[in-house]
DNA sequence: TTATCATTTGACACTCATTATCATTAAGCA
DNA sequence: TGCTTAATGATAATGAGTGTCAAATGATAA
C-alpha cells in the first residue's frame, strides 16, 4: 500500500504535480476499493469519510490527472457514469470485463486474450493499437446455477 | 431498403409495437447511415430533414426501442454521447470498432475475431456469453502514414 | 522565517445528454 | 361513431461532468 502510494507519488511529481493530502486520500480509497469499479460519486463518497472537507470537483479532477497519467483506467459500462479503475503494476494490462445481465455484477478476467487477435489486427487494418477494451455481456456463474429457467 | 423496414416493421408488430411514420423516418435514417455510429442528436437533425415535426424525445423513445428489439446497439466510445448502429441481418454479430486516439476517426472491423476466445471465456468463468464489446484505441492507417513521428 | 508565485482547492454556477411528465393526437377496434 | 390504449411533441427535470474564481496551500529562494 505504501509503497504503490510512494510510486505514484514520484509519477506525479516527474510532472511536477503534487501529490496533496486530497490526492492520497483518494488514492488510498482507490486502493482500497480495487476492484469495485467506483464511479466519480462512490470515490467521492468513500474519500469523504476520511477527508469530509473534500469538493466533488476535486475527486473529479484528481481522477482526470490520475487517468492522463495511466495510474487508473476510466471505463464505461453504458450506464451513463464512468468508473475508475486502478491499474496494475509491472505486468502488461489485460484486464476484461463480465457484465452480467441478471444481477448487474461486474466481474474480471486478468488473462491476455487478445495477444493472437492484436497482432493481427494490426496487420490487416495498419492500425496501431495502444489499448483495447474487451467486455462480454451475460449471465454470471452465480445467476446461471440459481436460475435454471435460463 | 423495403424488405430491411418491412421486417423490422413485423418485429415490432410481434411485441404489438407499432411502426408510426416517426419510427419508420428514423429507421430509414439508420438504414442510410448504416456505418456512420450516429449519436441520437445526428438521428434527430436527419429525421428533421424529412420529418420536420418530429420531437427529440421521440427520436430517444425509437431508439431505445430499437435497442431493446436488438435492431440497433446502443455503443459508447466515452465521448460523452451513445451512439446507435443498426445490426446487420443474418449473419452473426461481429463488429468491432478501432478508435483512433489521433483523429477520432472510428472505423469497423466485421470479423469474428473472439470465437475461440468466447469459448474459452464461457468454459472457464462459466458464464453464459450474450453479447460482446471490443475496441482497439490507437493510432489509424491514414494518420499513421501521414505522421512518422509516432 | 518570511516573501513570492504557481498550483490546488472548494463552492457553486453552468452545460448538456438523457429522461420524465403530461396534455394532445392518432390508431385499432367494438 | 365512440372508446381505449399507444404514441407523440413540448417542455420541465435530472444528473454527470466541467468551468470559474477567490481563497488556501506548498515549494522555493532570500
Amino acid at each position: 500500500m505504501e509503497q504503490r502510494i510512494d510510486r505514484i507519488k514520484k509519477q506525479l511529481q516527474s510532472q511536477s504535480y503534487k501529490l496533496t493530502p486530497q490526492r492520497e486520500a483518494t488514492v488510498r480509497v482507490l486502493l482500497e476499493h480495487e476492484d469495485d469499479h467506483l464511479s466519480a460519486e462512490d470515490v467521492y463518497m468513500l474519500v469523504k469519510e476520511k477527508y469530509p472537507e473534500i469538493g466533488l470537483a476535486t475527486v473529479y479532477r484528481t481522477l482526470e490527472l490520475l487517468t492522463e497519467l495511466k495510474v487508473v483506467d476510466k471505463i464505461n459500462f453504458g450506464d451513463g457514469v464512468s468508473r475508475y479503475d486502478l491499474r496494475q503494476e509491472g505486468a502488461a494490462h489485460f484486464h476484461h470485463h463480465l457484465v452480467c445481465l441478471e444481477c448487474g455484477a461486474v466481474d474480471e478476467i486478468q488473462e491476455d486474450l487478445l495477444g493472437d487477435v492484436e497482432d493481427e489486427v494490426e496487420k490487416r487494418w495498419n492500425f496501431q493499437i495502444k489499448d483495447h477494451r474487451l467486455t462480454f455481456h451475460g449471465i454470471c456463474h452465480r445467476c446461471h446455477s440459481e436460475d435454471p429457467s435460463s
